[in-house]
DNA sequence: TAGTTAGCTGAAAACGATTTACATGTTAAT
DNA sequence: ATTAACATGTAAATCGTTTTCAGCTAACTA
């Protein structure tokens, strides 16, 4: 209990840039220039002097350096459940990207609180972030809309949610699009009673997958049922909620297009348990392509997104804010993937 | 293009602890007093300076303060993929209690990466970081085995994993005792020919699991069959392969024992493609208990980890440290269960 | 009334780097 | 020999807080 303050004044933070500069006879301002712009000094001081900083185990403090030049180098992570395999996976490329530019990635895990996306955001207002990922849908900051919003924001890139303003950019895949061929690929299956169970109204990716169901059935002409969509919440749980409903319907769907991968795996498990053959009775078709779509049975047909893709492109937009460069806003889309597996197949011919 | 320099210097960054203080006619010392120890100023100024510090919306200035106090108010999490569930879940609780107690996560996803461990854990040693989650089992500080290790590294609790160093706080469920009740229970419903697939044989807990196993069969007086043993990676694939090897075999395992719960799908999803009943030609075992491990098919029987507990136990075993108050050092462990689900039950009786 | 105390407040010195402006030393050109 | 140009180094200001120390006022005690 001698003490961390002890410890670490005696063995970590003792040795500073002064006592480099003293070691080495010059001033902390050549140790300074020595480890940022060494071309400015001579070959001969830069070796003497890195030779110290080596035997010193010298870091440079990196609190005093981001006082004065105004730059924290972290990058805020604002995401509504780590615990989720998308955003996981998202998260990991950009820990990648990040770190090889430089940056720490600070994560905020927000429970999907308006409160501590806000709190995390303040992060950068305090100087503690450069920048924002943020992965939920709505703005933390209060922003003046009659101004543009590029004045009143830091950097941010809005990573695989949608945002109502354009003027953010945005990373993700077409979720209207991907929603509509999934549901075309059903409908090329012959069903025509056709299922929805949707995330929460509240999240405009859910709704954009809704339109892009809504888009497909019209274009085949298929009436649209309102008791055949299903709100649900994205976890497992309601999946197995939302099918009991559409089990208990007169006219039963012949396929269920779930909006995530786990409420399609809540849907399968209640098929299964009373019965139903999938996909012979009912096709099963999923969102996401998580890492366990392939392993369930049957193996779940769903849309797949590119999550490493998703992430690189979000970490490099935002990087280029943060050296300064213009990021033309607006939706960037990335390209989806239907994966065709054992949870679909032509509608029974009853 | 303006640019974001302009940008936060008129809209964010401009207004600091000196603006307030000329505002409402004190000095900055009074102004940090209100913040952060309200009860040394009168309740007149108090109002006065609060009125024009929320007039402002003036957020105090980390950097700033941290190189004052020489605290951060950051906590790195060192991991080797955050992609695994149960590290992700264990982050979800820390990052709670992290932000409870106004500290913020620093994440760093390592690959594994012995580099990126050193890389992150340096973090500390520049100032970025107070304390450290590691999720990995080397030591990322060089430290002299002959000294006292708590002079020489920051506060520190090693999560999940083990450290062969007692010096070190470290928190998870007790592998050995578990994976000892998982082969118990499998050798209680009659099998004899238990394989194991295990973790890399670098990890130690994959080691500790692999103690476990070998004891079970000890006390239950089974010779230990080498061939049974498969080294696996945690991945679905390496499980896959290892249950290759051991359908191969002259003699087939009536049980395998995985040492996670990838492993254990993978396993699972060779043996139904290869036409194999689980449980009734053989049963399948895994550990971690992760989320997807009720819904695969047949559920997964598994050892559950208490990821929430293990998470807010190593938060606060960390803040306790950070307080500047000892911590027993060595192994905390936390319960784990065994949860019988239906891959697993009687040998086969041929 | 004078002296003490308690309660507030302010001035100024940190914290550890970067960076600007300037000084020195060296070389090359006239 | 003088000067200009350049290479190299230094001193000092700065970033935005916190915190120590001392000072002031008002209230209380003797």
């Amino acid at each position: 209990m001698i003490s961390f303050i002890l410890v670490r004044e005696l063995s970590v933070a003792i040795v500073g840039i002064k006592d480099i500069a003293t070691l080495a006879k010059v001033s902390p301002a050549t140790v300074s220039r020595v480890l940022s712009s060494p071309e400015l000094v001579s070959k001969k001081t830069l070796n003497k002097v890195k030779k110290i900083i080596d035997e010193m185990g010298y870091r440079p403090n990196r609190i005093g350096a981001s006082l004065r030049t105004r730059k924290s180098g972290n990058i805020m992570a604002i995401i509504p459940d780590i615990t989720n395999p998308v955003n996981a996976g998202i998260i990991r490329a950009i820990e990648q990207g990040a770190q090889s530019a430089g940056y720490s990635i600070l994560l905020g895990d927000t429970q999907g609180l308006l409160e501590r996306e806000r709190h995390y955001a303040d992060l950068v207002t305090s100087g503690q972030a450069d920048g924002i990922l943020l992965f939920c849908s709505r703005m933390p900051f209060k922003v003046d809309s009659n101004m543009p919003l590029a004045g009143q924001i830091p950097p941010m890139v809005n990573a695989n949610e949608s945002m109502d303003n354009d003027e953010v950019v945005q990373v993700a895949v077409d979720n209207v699009a991907a929603a509509k061929t999934a549901v075309n690929y059903l409908i090329g299956e012959g069903h025509k009673r056709i299922a929805a169970i949707t995330g929460p109204s509240d999240i405009p990716s859910s709704n954009e997958r809704l339109q892009g169901y809504f888009d497909a059935l019209q274009e085949a002409s298929i009436d649209i049922d309102s008791d055949l969509q299903m709100a649900g919440d994205y976890t497992v749980d309601s999946g197995i909620n939302c099918a009991e409903q559409l089990l208990l319907l007169r006219k039963r769907p012949t396929a269920i297009f779930c909006f995530n991968d786990e409420m399609a795996i809540g849907v399968m498990k209640l098929l299964k348990k009373q019965g139903f053959l999938i996909p012979e009775d009912i096709s099963v078709m999923g969102f996401d392509d998580i890492h366990y779509a392939e392993y369930v049975t049957p193996a779940l047909t769903t849309v797949h997104q590119p999550l490493h893709e998703i992430g690189t492109t979000c970490i490099n937009l935002l990087l280029e804010q943060l050296r300064g460069n213009y990021v033309v806003p607006g939706k960037q889309f990335l390209p989806f993937e239907l994966k065709v597996r054992a949870s679909t197949g032509p509608a029974p011919t009853v």
